[in-house]
DNA sequence: CACCAACCTTGAAACATTTCAATCCCGCCG
DNA sequence: CGGCGGGATTGAAATGTTTCAAGGTTGGTG
């Protein structure tokens, strides 16, 4: 196929109507309801198109439709392979759907949120899904305001105004804090923070509470805090836990994430450190690279595709399904035991 | 601010024209050449703005215009770091150029990068950005056909049809191998494929090149093929690895990039090899997680960040500068010696 | 041969915004 | 007091697509 070079503009219908000597409106048949022109009508008109290079202009298109063919996801940490995880399912959903996917990436900046947002809202997405860096935040509540379909993923609505999509954390974390306990560790840590985080937060809740319920001692679960939920975070988290005297060193620690968890493996190891002889370690979310770790990494998995996929059908029947009501999708997390809390310590 | 509730459509200029008592025009100006209007309309008209909810309709602001606010990127694989590093150069850059970048990933699938294109073009994105599966695919060549502006990112352009930027790849296929040899290893492997991804067949061609330079035989020099570039095909040729003959086997393995290089060292360590020691390894990409592996992983760095934002000012030039001149960036590749490689044999 | 139905095609209106020439209004100067 | 200049505002046109009622053509039937 040779394509004519772009004199100027790009060939509109018009063009190709002229080209293919009908009116704009069979053209728009032969794009629309391709059955209800005639063969060769239909084919002369092809030809045009194909000559011509014409490609549909979306936004005129949108324009007359008044809703485009688009979802967006505003994930909170691109860096992070669980958000792309999610994000994959959010587009085999879309997919099926026949819409395209806007994936944005807010690295847990309010304002990078805010400003994806509202240009999110200016190109009428169809609906907005997202994992926000602050729920309460104003440009987040305007979104539900404005009556746009609006999933909050990886993170449950507290008022039931909106739909959400989450694993129970509080749950995620008792079921660590029991794995670690069941393997014979009376001292550990909860590596995370900060607190302003809500996963982090009801993933330390969970601990803490399982915790209790076995009769341990609050002070043997040491919260150590980190300003990130990253990798080299972890790795100071490591230090710090190193820098503790013997006495009240922990035996095990649970991390709010796997990157955390990676990092203070990767410190542990650096350190001379045998995982998991001298240090069980515990990560959150179950991403791939917690699996691949060169001591493979027990971690609290999430659904994660599922997660996604669950959110795209939610966003979706708000948009098209007049009786659509909000819904809290919660899913239950699962441990995956990994060598890097192995043995059962005597 | 509370907001109106939508009673069905979401309110338009001519509304806002309607309840500030203005025309058409005035509030146009107050979106967009606001010196022009005076303080006392131009208060009256953000007021009924903000009163209203009033969003820009993007769609018809672009209609109007004939060009959009946005970029894209199309990357090869979301699951491989290295591209999300890519993607947030290209977005620093488009977020100082005031445009939106969208993101999208082919996931190695040629239908699919078809597909994203096809929408892209139809958005009438300002340009497109691509780590493509197949430089030579139709839908590829067609975007440089159709005029807009489009760079190809870490593959260079064979003909200077289009702008490129990408590392020497050759260049990095005989550091890294070089690096290995400085480092006393006779016999290595190169893990990667399939060849018929360019960085691959380069990287190896770069591998070969020196090792003849430093007169060793051709036969030490093993190609472990691998299906992928993925973290499991990683695993599966440590594997084969194993499975060598002693005499065979190599001491050191080169990898085609980071995924790989941990899935090859989980086997090692799984198997119990020490690494260095028994097994060295060199991957490529450098991503974090490269350093965050257990054993750090010696890698050749590729200016992530920098290859994005390169490719965004040179898309953003042929977009708008008509003297443009397609431009082939070529950077180098610096090796990054780690733990994973850190002894010199005897 | 006339008429009808079925099937195709047409043309105009509508979508929300931007632009720009034209108009309006005001105060100031002669 | 008339005219002028200049800033502020207006109104109409244009962007490309879709929809839909209306019109046109064809072939077949009575």
């Amino acid at each position: 196929m040779t394509l004519q070079p772009r004199n100027g503009r790009a060939p509109s219908v018009k063009d190709v109507a002229a080209a293919a000597g009908v009116s704009l409106g069979t053209v728009s048949n032969v794009l629309n309801r391709p059955a209800v022109v005639s063969t060769a009508t239909r084919e002369r008109v092809e030809r045009a198109m194909a000559d011509l290079g014409f490609v549909r202009n979306e936004s005129a298109r949108q324009l007359r439709a008044g809703t485009s063919r688009a979802l967006a996801y505003v994930m909170l940490d691109g860096g992070n392979p669980f958000f792309h995880d999610v994000a994959e399912g959010i587009e085999t959903a879309a997919e099926d759907a026949d819409l395209s996917l806007f994936v944005c990436n807010s690295s847990g900046r309010s304002d990078r949120e805010a400003k994806h947002i509202d240009r999110l809202v200016q190109q009428r997405v169809q609906g907005i899904l997202i994992t926000p860096v602050d729920p309460d935040a104003s440009h987040i509540v305007e979104i539900g305001q404005r009556g746009i379909p609006f999933v909050m993923v990886d993170r449950l609505s507290r008022d039931g105004g909106h739909c959400s999509v989450a694993v129970d954390d509080v749950l995620g974390g008792r079921i660590a804090v029991e794995h670690l306990i069941d393997r014979g560790h009376r001292r550990v840590a909860f590596v995370g923070g900060p607190l302003s985080v809500g996963q982090v937060r009801e993933r330390l809740q969970g601990a803490r509470a399982v915790w209790a319920e076995f009769g341990m001692p609050a002070e043997d679960l040491i919260h150590l805090p980190t300003e990130a939920l990253t990798v080299s975070e972890g790795r100071s988290a490591g230090e710090r836990l190193a820098g503790l005297p013997t006495r009240r060193r922990p035996t095990a620690a649970f991390c709010a994430n796997d990157l955390l968890a990676l990092g203070l493996l990767q410190h542990a190891v650096t350190a001379g450190l045998r995982v998991p002889d001298d240090l069980a370690i515990v990560g959150f979310d179950d991403i791939d690279f917690a699996a691949a770790a060169a001591v493979p990494l027990t971690s609290v998995r999430q659904p994660r595709q599922e997660l996604g996929r669950t959110a795209a059908r939610l966003v979706l029947d708000e948009a098209t399904n007049p009786d659509h009501t909000h819904e809290q999708a919660t899913f239950v997390p699962a441990l995956v035991a990994r060598a890097s809390t192995g043995t059962v310590r005597r």
